[in-house]
RNA sequence: GCCGGGGUGGCGGAACUGGUAGACGCGCCGGAUUCAAAAUCCGGUUUCCGAAAGGAAGUGGGGGUUCGAUUCCCCCCUCCGGCACCA
């Protein structure tokens, strides 16, 4: 990386898996466990049940564990959870102040965090105490309630399985599914009646209660209401399993629906509804929303569908998570003198989950709180938690006093971060929780990580993602050996703009090369000419003045593409063509070649942040003592864009037929009465009668016939 | 399945605010240079018809709005990223 002459700054490294760096992640967590942002709750995981361990949803195929190939189960076991939906309002609502993301990041964010706004309902169980609660977004629905649902591990379920060996057979086979939530959401949607009714809070008539494969313990409350009239899940599993559709809910515009044909999951007009009949979509909510607030049985809430991040990992290369676990105390946070708690490399793997289990001296000892003898958490840290806040300790690598310090202050937030588009969700989510918990505690003032986020595509080669996996990867070190640094760089930045995926091309880099080439020679040919006399704009004649419009055009393109678009690769380009231009243009007189001294010094200074050596050597080949560095950007000199002439583009009917040149200033009757007299568009306007000219001054004309 | 982003010559890509589709580069073809080759330079290169002038078609497919659509709207196909334990 130092030899493509990238300036990182090596003395600010940081290893994540150093217990210097990790320590003060341990630290933050001992501190969010005090606020009570982290806590404990069971939660699914895949169970691989021959070779005993978790496995990772990337290591299930089609439901499979990769090495052992046993079905995998869903089981739940105790994890820790950071309280990231603490922090979802403001996630959501700072998107909106974010210019310097993408589009595309935000809008995905705010669908990840998936507010709504809607009821609580609680509906009476036959037979039991504690009511079911289901939150919906249309309580306007309510009437069209025809059954219920419930996940496999809803307690109505365990307990119905109890007593019903069919439903217990059920059960199980829900969980012989991976917890990712496209399998879930793709695969066949299946249920069973529970032989529980559940009483309907307005109606009061009775509604079975179903167990379903696609409802989630983890979302929600773990039960949802079904109207599958006005749902198009809820629609296919009623005809699936003959449950009746009931229409309550009517078309704006008056219009008959066949509700027995296909779902109506518009907003509309209540019928069939009791007292609620022919509200609006809004009179509806509120209405059945206040009656359950009044009667006590439900309340207006948000929901989000951000769910806690789940950040315990039953793996052994991690930060161990340090908590105490004591049959008094319960769990306990390691105190601060006694991080961090260091990660054992003096490991056996037995194969079967991880070592850290295996370690008594690991595991066994003394409650921090009461003395007694206790147990650690073996689990260790999602490896997100350590990249949720590295760009921040940058600043501040070597503090071993603390997380960060005032030279974060300096240096954060980050101006201009970049990192693949996978990263839209998890990780740029992460990061910005973690950044808004270090300001909570007073470590930072700063509430986003990132002003400004550029989201680079992946490299492929031969079609398919460069990565050491795939053995397919180019090695810099000869390229440079053989072209340069400046010629990766160049390739790099010229074959596509930096958001999009790149094709690697051995042709192309040769291209790069060649190129760099010509703008060498053309520097070098130009200062061979002898002295250069200063330039006289006033004194140009047609043909130098056209040579330097393009310069100054050029001037201002490149410097649009490289500090408002980000469009590296048509940067390059307008170069390239600006080189092209100087090259064909044969004018050795003084006035001549002080233009090109100038187009050329312009060239070297706007290529010179991608190819900086080259563009180094060249400065200095033009005269100049002082470094480019520290040299400043060109400006464009707008006198030297105006031009007499202008060339139109003339179209009869929106097609092109000819093209005229027009004085600059030319009024648009008369660009228009030119564009007539052009013999081409006259053969296509004879004898037929114009309707209309169009005339877009500078660009074209357009006769309609 | 859901969310986000793509699909333009033989290839990578350009066209930024609805106004010349294919800039720039690669590849290929022809020529110059050379004993020859490499390198370099010049010219050509969307497809089809035509000697040319010029014409027709054309931006994943279908429809629409407009004087004019790669660009805006609707429907569809397809590829890529993400879907909370790959990171």
């Amino acid at each position: 990386m130092n030899r493509l002459g990238y300036a990182y700054d090596w003395t600010r490294e940081v290893m994540t898996c150093r217990p210097e760096y990790y320590r003060w992640e341990q630290w933050l967590f001992t501190k969010m466990f005090e606020k009570g942002l982290v806590y404990r709750k069971n939660s699914v995981v895949n169970w691989d049940p021959v070779d005993q361990t978790v496995l990772a949803n990337e290591q299930v195929i089609d439901g499979r564990g990769w090495r052992s190939d046993a079905l995998v189960e869903r089981r739940e076991i105790p994890q820790w959870f950071m309280k990231i939906t603490a922090y979802a309002d403001e996630l959501l609502d700072e998107l909106d102040r974010m210019p310097g993301w993408p589009d595309s990041v935000k809008t995905m964010q705010r669908n990840w965090i998936g507010r709504s706004e809607g009821v609580e309902l609680t509906f009476a169980v036959a037979g039991e105490d504690e009511p079911l609660t289901v939150f919906t977004t249309r309580p306007d629905t309510l009437f069209g309630v025809t059954y219920m649902a419930v996940a496999a591990e809803h307690p109505l379920a365990v307990k119905a399985a109890a007593g019903n060996a069919e439903v217990a057979a059920f059960i199980e086979e829900c969980k012989q599914t991976d917890a990712a939530e496209a399998t879930l959401e793709t695969m066949e949607k299946k249920g069973m009646a529970l032989g529980i009714n559940v009483i309907h809070p307005l109606t009061g008539e009775d509604v079975p209660l179903w167990v379903a494969n696609f409802v989630l313990m983890s979302y929600g409350t773990g039960a949802v209401m079904a109207v599958p009239g006005h749902d198009e899940r809820d629609w296919e599993f009623a005809k699936k399993h003959g449950l009746p559709i009931k229409q309550v809910i009517a078309p704006l515009d008056g219009s008959e629906i066949d509700i027995e044909e296909a779902v109506f999951i518009d907003k509309g007009v209540t019928v069939n509804s009791g007292d609620y009949d022919g509200l609006s979509y809004e009179d509806a909510f509120n209405g059945i929303a206040d009656w359950f607030e009044e009667s006590g049985r439900g309340r207006r809430t948000v929901n989000y569908r951000l769910r806690d991040w789940g950040v315990s990992r039953q793996r052994y290369w991690g930060t161990p998570i340090p908590i105490i676990y004591c049959d008094d105390c319960d769990a306990v946070p390691v105190p601060e003198d006694q991080l961090p708690v260091v990660l054992p490399e003096d490991v056996e793997f037995t194969g079967h989950g991880s070592p850290l289990k295996d370690m008594p001296e690991f595991v066994n000892v003394a409650c921090p709180k009461c003395g007694k003898d206790a147990r650690r958490e073996t689990d260790t840290f999602d490896t997100f938690v350590e990249s949720s806040w590295y760009f921040a300790r940058y600043a501040c690598p070597d503090n071993d006093k603390a997380m960060l310090d005032e030279r974060a202050a300096y240096w954060t937030p980050v101006d201009q971060y970049t990192g693949g588009i996978e990263h839209a969700i998890l990780h740029l989510m992460y990061a910005r929780f973690f950044q808004r918990v270090m300001r909570d505690e007073g470590l930072t003032d700063v509430s986003e990580p990132f002003t400004n986020l550029m989201t680079q595509g992946m490299v492929l080669k031969d079609g398919a993602k460069m990565s050491k996996n795939k053995g397919n990867t180019v090695d810099p070190q000869e390229l440079i050996v053989k072209y340069g640094a400046d010629t990766v760089r160049l390739f790099m930045m010229f074959a596509a703009p930096p958001e999009q995926t790149l094709e690697w091309s051995d042709d192309g880099v040769q291209g790069s090369f060649r190129f760099l080439k010509r703008f060498w020679n053309a520097v070098q040919n130009h200062v061979d000419g002898g002295k250069v006399a200063d330039l006289d704009v006033a004194s140009l004649n047609a043909a130098q003045k056209d040579m330097r419009r393009k310069t100054h055009q050029s001037i201002a393109k490149i410097s649009d593409d490289l500090g408002r678009r980000a469009t590296f690769n048509t940067a390059v380009a307008a170069s390239m063509e600006l080189i092209n231009s100087i090259t064909r243009f044969e004018d050795d007189s003084d006035a001549g070649r002080a233009v090109v001294h100038e187009g050329l010094e312009a060239v070297v200074l706007m290529l010179s942040p991608m190819v900086p050596h080259i563009c180094h050597a060249l400065w200095a080949t033009l005269g100049h003592k002082t470094a480019l560095i520290d040299v400043p950007w060109p400006q464009v000199d707008e006198s030297a864009l105006e031009a007499e002439m202008a060339e139109i583009v003339v179209q009869v009917n929106g097609k092109l037929r000819g093209r005229v040149s027009v004085a600059a200033d030319a009024d648009r009757d008369a660009i228009g009465q030119q564009a007539l007299a052009d013999p081409n568009v006259q053969r296509f306007v004879e004898g037929k009668e114009v309707r209309k000219i169009i005339v877009v001054p500078g660009r074209l004309v357009n006769i309609v016939v």
